[in-house]
DNA sequence: TTTGTTTATGCAAACCTTTGCATGATACTA
DNA sequence: TAGTATCATGCAAAGGTTTGCATAAACAAA
């Protein structure tokens, strides 16, 4: 049975005084005498007395609560951005709490409305792939809650926002192909909703052309998903073609390691034979076999960065006429994976 | 600005009633007249309320939050965890304030009683690497919270546990290796303070012995960590034996990994000169050349349980007098960076 | 002594909801 | 018609805290 915590009242009621007194001698207040108020403290370390934090948020109307939601937490992305945010966000005194959507847009929706009843101070919030409407997020802000979007835009959706510059990161990765002397780069992609999936895939697009490398649409594939299986999958359809691309740029990690596997397993050189990148630098990539030339991205940063602006707005007391709008810079990691420049 | 929500008095103002009549309308008691409850919720609809959690909180002294404490969100091994202990909860009404120790044991106390003052109804710790004293857990629970611990065991605590067989998983492990010939087999281990990493470390042990080997202090080597830079440090240590082992049986995944690139830098070959053994079996060990040995641990199961042993705890209204103890089996998963059984 | 000032304290409301108890109204029974 | 049973409703307290306002006491100034 959970034993009732001492309150202000059983102090009041110990010393004789009224709640009120000894309310004012906690909080420090001009109002009370010196004597009585060490008498009121001593006391409340004694008892062992703190707040309610519960009448606390009734009265102020804030819990010092943030609410977090991710697609999937079982991520090494959306853990690191968490971790930042963690960090920025615990100093402060603000709690987390954290839920997954699985990149369902039902869930997403049932998730923040079950957070804004227990009344969290704000959003912090990553789309699912699914989320192609965004009702929600306006009606979250309407009821006066601030919200952040971080790492995939909701374009058309006036927010604060923080984002990696995906585009830019494809760019640099295709560019750093073409100089390497890969002639057909293929591209996999993840889920085409997503904005990060568009971004880059018009960076490696652009790459292409500003090089004047034809398009070359049967070297496009679409994945199902962003997971290794999906880069297995998407990796055997462009070795099945009649003639095979000599790189390969994926969306993430996950899928190039899939395509790795596969690439291996047909007797075919990497990068000799095909260079290959992919998009997150994740931990073990450096670990595979070629190491796994990646894009690198601030991720942490990025967790931290759409904290402190989340904890900014929390401070302001007026409501923010401009919304912000972060772009963080990706960087290409050159590994084994792809061929040197000559 | 936050726009104030709309309050059981406030349908009471609109409607000339009290808000004792609004409440029950609400909750469906039956001393209230058929026609007035209709017009009620339809007014509460029409008008968007939605109770006050904190009120109701206050009232009945829960909160239908989850304090969750986890050495390092960022890792695939915890946010498992977390993702079963998500599954299990999120249909019961259950949200979860998440936070990491980062190993530390101040920290582990510090976030805990914040997570006290919020009210949580309960706790799902896995304790950090550092947490060698159990004060903080036994106060805990004196103050009547119930209190899960799970993955990491706390010798001498009295408390509902959920744990992995690492013992057997670190027996299997190295009998196989056994089985397939290796005949110097090392250990590389982890955080030593862990019940964990001492319990395979036993299991290892008892392998070599229960098969006559002799235990050789040198093919044992204590990692700083259980990361794979820690991996890469302690294999090295091991090839710079006069004579090096034919087998390495890793704490876990990351170290065999780290373990694995030294060793294919040293231009020596995976199975067929040493053995390489995991643990955990993340994600992509399947995907590594070659595909790494590892044991399997049913991790996100473990989070469900430990949810589902929270929550059942939570339905009693007595305190429970004896404590579980759940022990979940893992799983050898044997791929190419072991020999085969001859 | 009276008035005014300072200082410390308590009361009550507010935050929102539920619920035991009392009250008022209505209808039914004798 | 008087008495009683039934039903719907409101009041007030409780949960813990803060705070504006009122009050009381003590003391200084006139």
């Amino acid at each position: 049975m959970k034993k009732d915590q001492v309150t202000i009242t059983d102090l009041a009621r110990e010393l004789n005084v009224s709640p009120s007194t000894v309310s004012r001698a906690l909080n420090n207040s001009p109002f009370i005498s010196e004597e009585r108020k060490k008498v009121i403290l001593e006391l409340a370390k004694k008892m062992n007395y703190s707040p309610n934090q519960l009448a606390l948020s009734l009265l102020n109307k804030r819990t010092k609560i943030l609410g977090v939601v991710v697609p999937e937490i079982t991520s090494y992305y959306f853990s690191t951005a968490i971790n930042g945010i963690q960090d920025k966000v615990g100093s402060s005194g603000y709690k987390l709490m954290i839920s997954q959507s699985n990149e369902s847009f039902e869930e997403e929706i049932r998730l923040m409305e079950a957070m804004a009843l227990v009344r969290v101070d704000g959003f912090l919030i990553s789309p699912s792939s699914n989320t192609l409407n965004y009702d929600h997020f306006e009606k979250i802000k309407d009821s006066g809650f601030p919200l952040v979007i971080f790492d995939r835009d909701c374009v058309g959706l006036e927010a604060d926002k923080v984002v990696v510059d995906d585009y830019s990161g494809a760019f640099q990765a295709v560019e750093y192909l073409i100089q390497t002397g890969c002639q057909r780069i293929a591209h996999i992609t993840g889920s085409t909703n997503l904005s990060t999936t568009q971004h880059r895939r018009k960076g490696y697009l652009d790459a292409l052309q500003n090089n004047n490398f034809p398009i070359l649409e049967d070297l496009i594939v679409i994945g199902d998903d962003s997971s290794s299986e999906s880069g297995v999958a998407c990796m055997q359809k462009l070795l099945d073609l009649r003639q095979i691309p000599d790189a390969v740029f994926c969306y993430n990690d996950a899928i190039a390691i899939g395509a790795m596997s596969v690439i291996r397993e047909r007797g075919i050189e990497i990068p000799d034979q095909i260079s290959l990148v992919g998009f997150d630098d994740e931990p073990y990539s450096s670990y595979f076999k070629p190491s796994l030339t990646s894009v690198w991205q601030p991720i942490y940063d990025l967790g931290l960065l759409s904290a402190k602006i989340l904890l900014d707005n929390l401070e302001m007391e007026k409501e923010n006429p401009n919304y912000r709008f972060e772009v963080l810079k990706p960087e290409l990691v050159i590994r084994e994976s792809s061929r040197k420049i000559i």
